[in-house]
DNA sequence: GGTGCCATGTAACGAGTTACATGATTGG
DNA sequence: CCAATCATGTAACTCGTTACATGGCACC
């Protein structure tokens, strides 16, 4: 159910709304802790719609398809908060480039490089876009409502994610570049 | 195929040993990156046998159950070393407790305390771990065969992911006490 | 006599990924 | 005219989790 509750909680915090713009906001804000494909957020939807933890409502448009828009139920919002309170723990990580790093002797060192280097610019652009958020979203840091403050906090570990893994990256060059 | 990854780079940097063993090497060494039941495990053995990625042999015991033993083949170390050098994406992260900060407002700001207090404790204690992993199986830092380097970075980036979360913990702490 | 380690599995279910599918409108 | 955006889904498959299952040995 993490999915489930991340659309619930994403429902609690932004307007009620389409899985069309779920999808989006999760692109967009929520991907930085918990990435969904469209496919998943629609089957979530619906599951959510027969424990009736969401309500939905159909919206007419003229000039682009209609619109199922979703809202959360008083019986949501209850399980919602009953989830929050209880603790969670740590996520497995599974990365992929620690598993090849694992067996990295098998290929030439120069190909591990280039991989490390990619991944470096990778986390660059995403520590950037993060970054301009930051700027953007939260001007005035002192004054933040007690919502605000959450939002920003999650923010802050993503923004702290790209740095470490940067930092990773420029570390490994450094030790793998230096025989 | 991520575990079966895995386990053949597992099979590759260190002796053909039985599931069991893979387990606890999982358990000890690997699962910072990459966890996986023993459930899992054994599956993805038997899958990895039928594609002759490795092969297996029965070892008598006495006194105890009797084992299989599996070693990687030349096919599946030419399958790792494949996938190795293919360039991977960065992995989507799932942070449970981001998206109760998402929704944090809905419960009392003291048990949100509390638990980030939790996580604070959980990810020192996995760092002094690490940390012990670090100072006993790579004294010699200068020195490191190519293999110990490639080992000695999972660790380095596991020691950076949990001190990362405690500073992000201390951080969210600081903003949410300080009202 | 109970706990914990060694050693291996099956079955059912839940979550995530990939591929396929449709169809209108807007802007270059 | 082509690509992108809006908008929603189904189907098949893989991967991960939870529960169930067995059985001997060592140690206290």
């Amino acid at each position: 159910m993490g999915l489930g509750f991340a659309i619930l909680a994403s429902l609690v915090v932004e307007s009620p709304c389409s899985g069309y713009d779920l999808v989006k906001r999760f692109d967009e804000r929520v991907s930085c802790f918990w990435a969904a494909s469209h496919q998943q957020v629609y089957r979530e939807l619906r599951q959510l719609k027969e424990r009736d933890w969401v309500s939905c409502e159909t919206v007419i448009q003229t000039g682009r398809p209609n619109k199922q828009v979703y809202c959360i139920t008083a019986l949501g919002q209850a399980q919602l908060t009953e989830w929050i309170e209880a603790s969670s723990e740590p996520t497995a990580i599974r990365e992929e480039l620690m598993v090849k790093m694992l067996a990295g002797h098998l290929v030439s060192e120069q190909k591990i490089l280039d991989e490390l280097k990619r991944r470096y610019e990778i986390h660059q652009e995403k520590l950037i876009t993060l970054k301009d958020m930051e700027c953007k979203d939260f001007p005035d840091l002192p004054h933040l409502s007690l919502e605000k403050k959450f939002l920003y906090l999650t923010l802050r570990r993503g923004i702290r994610y790209e740095t470490d893994w940067i930092a990773w990256c420029e570390e490994a060059i450094q030790l793998l570049g230096t025989n």
